[in-house]
DNA sequence: CTTGCATAACTAGTATACAAGATATTTTAC
DNA sequence: GTAAAATATCTTGTATACTAGTTATGCAAG
């Protein structure tokens, strides 16, 4: 089963070779928006986003000819999808078997929360440093927006707001990339949020929780803003018993 | 060119099928083994390891049908593995054009330090709260086998020897999965690393350093801790000017 | 010699056929 | 009727042929 390695002294890739064909592209930025078009990653999104919004459960059944038939598509495209979720570990897939969207690993939710805040005391503590006025302007910004869409009870799009809330802070520390890193970090913790049922007047605690950060960022108190940021991120304390006894099935708890 | 999504609620993957044929296994870890000799995943560890040594240098084209010649196998587990590299930014894919082995993310290095930092900080501080007697004394072993690998001055070796320590402290914490996040964060750190050559007395300093950390937790002085923590990665920090002269092309500066 | 264009060669994206193993179903023996 | 074995039917893994777009190359015109 194993690949034939005997004579070769693996990864060497075509290196001599003096053609050297067509030169690496100086912006790979430049296809990127085809990138977005292409069938794999469509599937991906929509298979991701449902797996989230826990649309699909854990443990549902997913099945590459299916998606298939659905999607109009081969098996090519979709296989690359499921497998960027497997790198998620958002879905599992046994090999001969079958695919199945995967349980939400408990341990991980925690350690994901940690380090989580630790990200973001790390982005809100520079951004009281360095934070532009143009950045600061934007930031309150984003606040009366999520106000507005708070009042207007968008869960949807206050979502998205909230998440650019978070977004200004790192950019404005100078670390946009942490929050990318955060976004990655999160996404099991989004799905254990995606069941609890949206709480009344949730939305207005967060708009008052964010604009207590950005008022300790405007006053320059940077502990005072570290201090706002994690305990607004400590509402996010998962409480998994409650849900444990709803779903037993949603949870993973053996990591190991 | 866009797929066919005119009748359809998208990423709705069979769930209604009463069927439910085969219920998803409970240790999905199983065939964990049989998954590590799968051909793309050697692909992918061989190329990913030649890319972090630099063996591939950023700017080399990668060509999927010359790989599949040299491992003697098809292009589809070539292609898993390309797609997963190139997910981690060690690969720019081109439509149509080419593979070629991606620029290090200037930008991108001192943010991944930075975050490094802030989440190596909580694990040591965690650990020094609550890490066991036989953790402690693993940490101890893991130094002093540091010590050892130094003085026969077996590099790679020693490498690992490294990030055992960094895990230990993870998971002495109570979070090992934050190693895991730190690695992937790490990864064009390591490019980098790696174009320095190695200097004299390297290792016995990081010996030195880890013990430093070691004493700090066994005292029960978080703060101590953490300090020789920073002051140890503080080594990393990087000064890129160096390498843009002798290598120009291996740096991506516009991140945009 | 330079420039523009047609063309050929090569790339990754996709579709599809087949292989190998796991699970479900049926059959058979008792 | 029950249990075990044989068989059918699923699944994902792999190989390969084909498509469509990109880049290089050579030729012709100036």
């Amino acid at each position: 089963m194993a690949v034939r390695l005997d004579e070769k002294p693996a990864g060497e890739a075509r290196q001599r070779k003096p053609r050297a064909r067509n030169s690496p592209p100086r912006s790979p930025v430049t296809r990127q928006s085809a990138r977005a078009t292409r069938n794999s990653e469509i599937v991906y999104r929509d298979l991701r986003d449902a797996i989230i919004n826990v649309t699909l459960p854990p443990g549902t059944s997913l099945v590459e000819k299916d998606i298939t038939e659905t999607y109009g598509i081969s098996r090519t495209p979709v296989r690359e999808a499921i497998l960027r979720l497997a790198e998620e570990r958002l879905v599992d897939v046994v090999p001969k078997s079958g695919t199945f969207v995967a349980r939400i690993p408990v341990t991980e939710l925690q350690e994901a929360i940690v380090a989580r805040k630790a990200l973001e005391e790390v982005c809100v503590r520079e951004a009281t440093a360095k934070a532009s006025k143009s950045q600061l302007m934007a930031l309150r910004a984003v606040i009366q927006r999520e106000r507005e869409l708070a009042e207007a009870g968008n869960e949807q799009a206050f979502h998205e707001a909230d998440n650019a809330f978070h977004a200004g802070i790192a950019s404005a520390g100078g670390y946009p990339g942490i929050w990318t890193m955060i976004e990655k970090i999160r996404v099991q913790v989004e799905r254990y949020r995606r069941l609890t049922l949206p709480q009344d007047g949730r939305m207005e605690m967060i708009v008052a929780e964010h604009a207590a950060v950005l008022d300790a960022i405007e006053q320059g108190n940077a502990d005072a803003a570290v201090a706002a940021m994690t305990s607004h991120l400590n509402k996010l304390q998962i409480d998994i018993g409650t849900f444990q006894d709803l779903w037993p099935d949603y949870f993973l708890f053996d990591v190991k």
